[in-house]
DNA sequence: CGGGATCCAGCAGGATACTG
DNA sequence: CAGTATCCTGCTGGATCCCG
């Protein structure tokens, strides 16, 4: 599957480590680009919590999705699930230190939109302003 | 609807700062998140190119949705658009220096894809072989 | 060549109800 | 409490055709 979009894309001229460039976003993407598996791994940062403190925690998350996204974290080592033979049940996720590491790298771009989000703010109203902006066919000044 | 976010979550007394990181990563996924946005930032990364030439290089996006990531990174003031009053036409697409620092703040997240991407297979393998292990209700050990 | 407009399928994901 | 099972909807995004 991987090898062969590098091949189509060899094929096409793309430069090698370009082609291993794009395939690595791909991974990022697949791996933290859903809707809930970037959001779960930084509240998780903060420190292990239980099942429904996480549901609370990550706002507007359904139990459906909570689950499986975190078994999903789980398989790739991200996160560790402890079961205590309680009753009522109580199970705890932590993050691994390869989760920590991901939630470090995942803090630079955290950072840069907390640094820029209000110079994109300002871009898009600009933007907006200029009539027929949007598209792309506009007269060249 | 930020605020309401905001609102909802201090309301379940989660802590302020962590609201700020929860909000803030939702912002990280509107802008990046989806399917094509991160791929052609990172192709442009290494230059500006053509609309056909991005095309080549982005592997598999459609036309459509090339023109409309393209447009919505112009108007996060992200890359820039140049056309050329020719014929047949000829639009640039390049990144700002905006979109070229996140960029590089994409790139923390790219290496550590690249640093990791063995373990997380082998996790994900193991994981994988233990049987019943992809149901959250197993045996206490 | 560089798009826009339209149509349509697939699947992510929400709501709800049920269980150990 | 911590999930699973089922159903169902909305939206993403692909295919196709058209235009300046």
């Amino acid at each position: 599957m991987t090898s062969s979009l590098g091949a189509e894309l060899a094929q096409r001229g793309v430069a090698p480590n370009c082609v291993r460039t794009i395939e690595l976003v791909r991974d990022v993407l697949a791996r933290v680009g859903d809707k809930w598996t970037l959001l779960t791994i930084t509240v998780l940062a903060s420190g292990p919590l239980r099942f429904t403190a996480l549901h609370e925690q990550v706002a507007g998350i359904s139990q459906r999705m909570l689950s499986q996204t975190l078994r999903g974290l789980t398989r790739d080592g991200l996160v560790t699930r402890t079961a205590y033979p309680h009753v009522p049940p109580r199970v705890e996720y932590a993050l691994t230190p390869l989760g920590r590491s991901l939630s470090e790298a995942v803090d630079g771009l955290v950072c840069w939109v907390r640094d820029h989000q209000r110079d994109i703010a300002r871009n898009r109203d600009e933007f907006d302003q200029v009539p027929a902006a949007n598209t792309a066919t506009r007269p060249c000044p």
